[in-house]
DNA sequence: TCAATAGTGTCTGTCAGACATTATTAC
DNA sequence: GTAATAATGTCTGACAGACACTATTGA
């Protein structure tokens, strides 16, 4: 290690792939860029580490996401770093990224210059975040068939029916039923909450919540998809 | 973000976790440093990224590893990155790490400043180096029951007992022979070279290699753990 | 009653784990 | 033969997938 006083650092910016579901598709906030570079285009929400103030990357990262989109507390997972001296016109540059999947209802945001895209039906993108997008989805579909992850999509309360269309809709597969009940069930990983909810004319349904200390653990729930 | 010219760029390194399997125990390679700080402690091999030179991480990576260790033309993975103000006392800096698991045989180093370290009985560590290694540790018992990763030990020809050692010794877990054979003949993952192996008083083994194109893919080679 | 989804019960093929058995070598 | 590992065969319980069936509501 060279403690060579000419070393030059590389930019390092942190970025956040925060996807969701709606409309049944697996949707990607974007951010539109107010100045260059890219001055006008889609990109994921990102921003520079201030070395002043950041605990560490992830702290920048929320505090990124809380200037630009306001949204706050989200549970992030570190994806990846991207780098190289061509990624961005500024320079050298290292991007470690984020992933957070969230209900739809926990974001809130007024058009204009943030969106949700449909992961098959990007805009193009500022830098190499399509990239980065593509490692992303690659991940969820991967972990999702073996994870509880996709459960992260999921609002407080939900339904089995809401809870199955969410781990369809992520692998993009169906899944039968019966199968994903009874697995559900002996994973003990959600409890009732007692309510139903009842829509349109038909038989109500029962609300379940995610039990206590339910995060992301590895275990599989929807096997077997074709 | 702010296009402000008074940003600090953070220092921003790369480190790798190299492990094998030596005497039956999954080992990791340590280099001792030869400057401050942490002068004279054991650390993963590791350095700076030259904005000027390397193309991104990886080849920093790849750069650093022929420098300091000798070794080429390794299969690296990258693991996560740490960052923050405190992990290195000349500043905020940010650490790529990356992973690489390799047969013994691809080794080649002489004492002295570099040493292979049994994950259960790591010397004191440089910078934040154990929390990664542990990482690392977990990424690999983790993948290991679902991949094919171990089998990233072996050396280009081996006997299944010898494979099947591998995976036991990385999951730290006893498999069953005939389940073990049965599964590694189901997804035709190997193929035999023709030849055996005789040691000591005992029938010889087969020798067999990986099939063209398989690399780390995930596909439950040893279920059911306990 | 019908439509639509919620929720349950049952059969079956697959396969991991356990365990027994045979094969082949050096001594 | 004995010791030691290589390699194969067989049984069984667990379980995913398929599918049929019942339950409950509004209209």
């Amino acid at each position: 290690m060279p403690a060579d006083e000419t070393i030059q650092y590389p930019i390092a910016t942190v970025d956040a792939v925060i996807l969701t579901i709606e409309d049944d598709q697996v949707k990607v906030l974007l951010h539109r860029r107010d100045r260059d570079p890219f001055k006008g285009d889609w990109a994921l929400p990102g921003g520079f580490v201030h070395v002043d103030e950041d605990a560490d990357a992830e702290a920048a990262m929320r505090r990124v996401l809380a200037e630009k989109v306001g949204t706050n507390g989200l549970y992030l997972e570190q994806l990846a770093s991207y780098s190289g001296p061509a990624r961005d016109p500024r320079g050298w540059s290292i991007s470690i990224t984020h992933l957070a999947l969230v209900p739809r209802g926990a974001l809130e945001f007024e058009g204009g210059d943030v969106q949700l895209a449909a992961l098959d039906a990007l805009p193009d993108l500022a830098f190499d975040h399509a990239r980065i997008i593509a490692d992303a989805r690659a991940r969820l579909v991967g972990k999702g068939s073996y994870s509880t992850l996709p459960a992260s999509f999921l609002p407080p309360e939900f339904t089995l029916g809401e809870m199955q269309k969410a781990y369809e809709t992520v692998l993009g597969t169906q899944i039968d039923q019966s199968s994903f009940r009874r697995k559900v069930a002996d994973l003990d990983l959600i409890e009732e909450t007692g309510e139903t909810r009842r829509e349109g004319r038909r038989r109500p349904a029962k609300l379940f919540r995610l039990r206590d200390g339910i995060g992301t653990f590895d275990r599989t729930l929807a096997t077997g998809l074709g």
